[in-house]
DNA sequence: CGGAATCCTTTCAGATACTG
DNA sequence: CAGTATCTGAAAGGATTCCG
């Protein structure tokens, strides 16, 4: 038998619920990438949510041009958001957030809200654990 | 200059702002990988937020022992649950999520109805891109 | 300008074996 | 029972080169 809880699948089994992987699992982890919400964030602040290429490299310290083209493909792929091609000389392209995209950040920020909100316990507990354990500088 | 948006610090430039990779970025990925999230589910509907190490890794369908330790070595380090260590023969181990982990999950619920929301969108989308661009099956 | 292709290094995760 | 240690293959991420 199948059951769902907070929207993923488990089997009652005799020894209590057992969870499964679940599909939703994998937004989440793209979300958990390095550049992914970054992408979104700039994109979301930028006027008609719309940048070219260029401007978003520029707007992500540190980003290298494989990653941010490999991250804008993902979300391209998932309908986060369209990419328009110029095909003038240079070559221009554009990236815009579909209705979808621009719908996802508002609804991360309560947890993104929680996580600011607990960051410093979360530093000192990492902090406590460390030196409890005798491990040598932020251990991962 | 140093701003802040979303609760993320970014600069100022004459090109625009530019972000920064930021330090909360690192619960989230926590929360994208593999097991973490289905280990403080399993904890979260336990009588007492109390289990023990064997009833956990039954209660995850493929999770190894190996992956497991390190799952809960990680949440244990971030204080979103302690450890609580019993020296019979042989030795019982339990686990107990704290109010800061109980928290957790309930601050991700707006977030997670948004992913089962739009699901059937991304897999859509995904389809049509995959289609497009003449990809053999499930491209990531 | 905006990539794609390639190479390389690091990290991650699964499998397996051993231990207090 | 609840780990740790070790090995291996896979995947992520960066650097570099080339191309329409």
């Amino acid at each position: 038998m199948v059951n769902t809880l907070h929207g993923r699948n488990y089997e009652q089994t005799e020894l209590g619920p057992r969870l499964k992987p679940c599909a939703p699992h994998d937004v989440l982890s793209r979300m958990g990438d390095k550049w992914t919400i970054l992408t979104l964030l700039l994109l979301a602040i930028a006027p008609g949510h719309r940048l070219r290429f260029s401007a978003i490299k520029n707007g992500i310290e540190g980003i290298t041009q494989r990653m941010l083209t490999v991250t804008l493909r993902h979300l391209e792929r998932d309908g986060f958001l369209v990419r328009h091609y110029f095909p003038e000389v240079p070559p221009r392209v554009e990236y815009e957030l579909t209705d979808m995209g621009s719908s996802l950040l508002p609804a991360l920020e309560g947890f993104t809200g929680w996580i600011r909100e607990h960051w410093p316990l979360i530093e000192e507990a990492r902090r406590t654990f460390d030196e409890e354990h005798h491990r040598r500088a932020g251990g991962k």
